[in-house]
RNA sequence: GGCGCGAUAGCAAAGCGGUUAUGCAGCGGAUUGCAAAUCCGUUUAGCCCAGUUCGACUCUGGGUCGCGCCUCCA
């Protein structure tokens, strides 16, 4: 039975779908005026997990992943390059396609731009008009009125109260209420007609946590399973959503929701706003992709993760040992038999709040068992198995000789060194083969002698 | 100030009230011409102080330290 950490519960809890067979899910994607950065490939492969488990647990999945493509960061940075937002967001959508595509993170079943979906967030602030929770202010904004809704601060455990004591709020003399937030941005003279849209409150824009409730309502219903995000999105934004969903439908909006933790850098967040973050394409220049997933996967969904090269070392020489594994003996494709001991710990492993820390090491179990035996089923089990968090499956071969960077020693190169090297051995002339094996070390290429010949891989 | 999370061996990171986590690194052995890879064995743990218990890294309370949210943020 599938246990997930509830936010809302602040407690690990049986998943029970709406729908016996089906799952529906939402999660929280990129704003996109520039390219994404670690924290983000966390949020995409930790989700990609969820739904693949999800799925492998025989359910039938909706996966929405939004995209926000109108907001502030998007308008500022668009006048700064000179181009349209259009242009802009669609270049970003592009390069997130490319980032995830090559962490291996399987599309969503959908991905709303919220620009596609305004007549729908339009509806939901005539809803919640209507129901006494939204008003217009003297400058035309539409704002929620945050204390006429009972459950406000039921996901952050954050009371009314308690917010205003932190006395960080800007104060905005508009709004009735400081903590009070915009559903609909009214336009300004200087902005484009491109990010101005009509409305019965005039022209103007969404703010920011209205796509989400409208979006999600609109793909998954008024009440759906699963609501995921980053940590830093509990509140304000999903504490809003639920404002705007529930005081809209008058019904729960979401039964579990779930955030995972941050990527830091030297014990810090890394965020935009710090500046202390890496590209996923600037990562992914020095790291094998697959390496990179296997780093994030090896930390628990909801503890912080650390980022560094030395840690992304160790998870390459990780990975390398699964590889290794599978490079010895040849694993024929097999669907993933549950009832073995391997498969049951990694079961038990993942539907324990998704564990892929503890799925991880009964994958090292079972390459041990594989290098032991040499067992052509155990091989089969461990790609399968791995193959549920998206890992190993790609030639062995080429993974340990991948990564050659330019001005190195090419396949060719290498083969002709360690056919020298035989002709060597065969005479017994170890000075000369010693003296090619270090050379190809100094390289980056460690020779691997079996009764069978050499192989390589590269370091 | 309010609310929340965490502290595990050299590094990283899990489960668990009593029995080997796991990966890297180290040490010993097997294997090897020597290595590498692999296998076998093995050294390093549980922030501090109390309490509960036959027994606590694991539960409870109190400290200390770190991190996050309260403002855009995955």
């Amino acid at each position: 039975m599938l246990k997930i950490y509830n936010t809302l519960a602040r407690d690990k809890q049986e998943f029970r779908p709406i729908d016996v067979s089906k799952v529906r899910m939402y999660v929280c994607g990129m704003t996109v005026y520039d390219y994404c950065h670690l924290g983000h490939a966390r949020v995409m492969v930790v989700f990609d997990v969820v739904q693949r488990w999800l799925r492998a647990s025989g359910y039938d999945v909706t996966y929405v992943r939004n995209i926000t493509d109108i907001d502030d960061k998007i308008i500022k940075r668009a006048a700064e390059n000179r181009e349209s937002i259009h242009a802009l967001t669609q270049r970003f959508i592009d390069a997130m396609h490319e980032d995830a595509d090559a962490l291996g993170v399987q599309r969503p079943d959908h991905e709303p731009r919220a620009t596609q979906y305004i007549p729908q967030m339009l509806d939901m602030v005539a809803q919640l008009e209507q129901n006494g929770l939204a008003y217009q202010a003297a400058d035309g904004d539409v704002n929620y009125a945050v204390r006429k809704f009972d459950g406000y601060g039921k996901l952050s455990g954050k009371s009314l109260e308690d917010l205003r004591a932190g006395e960080r709020v800007e104060v905005d003399s508009n709004k009735h209420d400081p903590l009070d937030f915009v559903l609909w941005k009214h336009a300004r003279p200087d902005e484009a007609a491109e990010v101005q849209w009509d409305s019965k409150w005039g022209k103007g824009r969404p703010g920011w946590h209205l796509e989400c409730s409208a979006m999600g309502s609109e793909l998954l219903g008024k009440h759906f399973d699963i609501h995921g995000g980053g940590a830093d999105l509990q509140f304000p934004h999903h504490e809003n959503e639920i404002a705007q969903s529930e005081g809209a439908h008058q019904c729960q909006y979401v039964n579990y929701w779930m955030h995972n933790g941050f990527v830091r850098v030297d014990n810090e967040k890394m965020s935009k706003s710090l500046g202390n973050f890496f590209t996923i394409r600037e990562v992914l220049k020095k790291y094998d992709a697959e390496v990179v997933r296997f780093f994030i996967l090896r930390a628990h969904y909801r503890s912080p993760l650390n980022y560094s090269d030395a840690h992304l070392d160790d998870a390459k020489g990780a990975l390398t040992r699964l590889y290794t594994a599978l490079k010895s003996v040849t694993a024929q494709a097999a669907a993933v038999g549950w009832n073995g001991d391997y498969a049951l710990r990694f079961k038990d492993a993942m539907d324990d709040d998704f564990n892929t820390a503890e799925a991880l090491a009964v994958l090292f179990d079972l390459a041990n068992e594989v290098n032991r035996t040499q067992s052509p089923s155990a091989a089969a089990e461990l790609k399968s198995l791995a193959g549920v968090l998206g890992l190993l499956q790609r030639d062995p071969q080429e993974f340990l000789q991948g990564g050659a960077g330019a001005g190195g020693l090419d396949d060719a190169a290498i083969n002709a060194l360690i056919e020298s090297r035989i002709a060597a051995k065969k005479t017994k002339d170890f000075a000369e083969a010693d003296r090619i094996r270090k050379d190809l070390l100094e390289a980056g290429i460690v020779l691997e002698d079996t009764p069978n010949g050499s192989t390589w891989r590269r370091a």
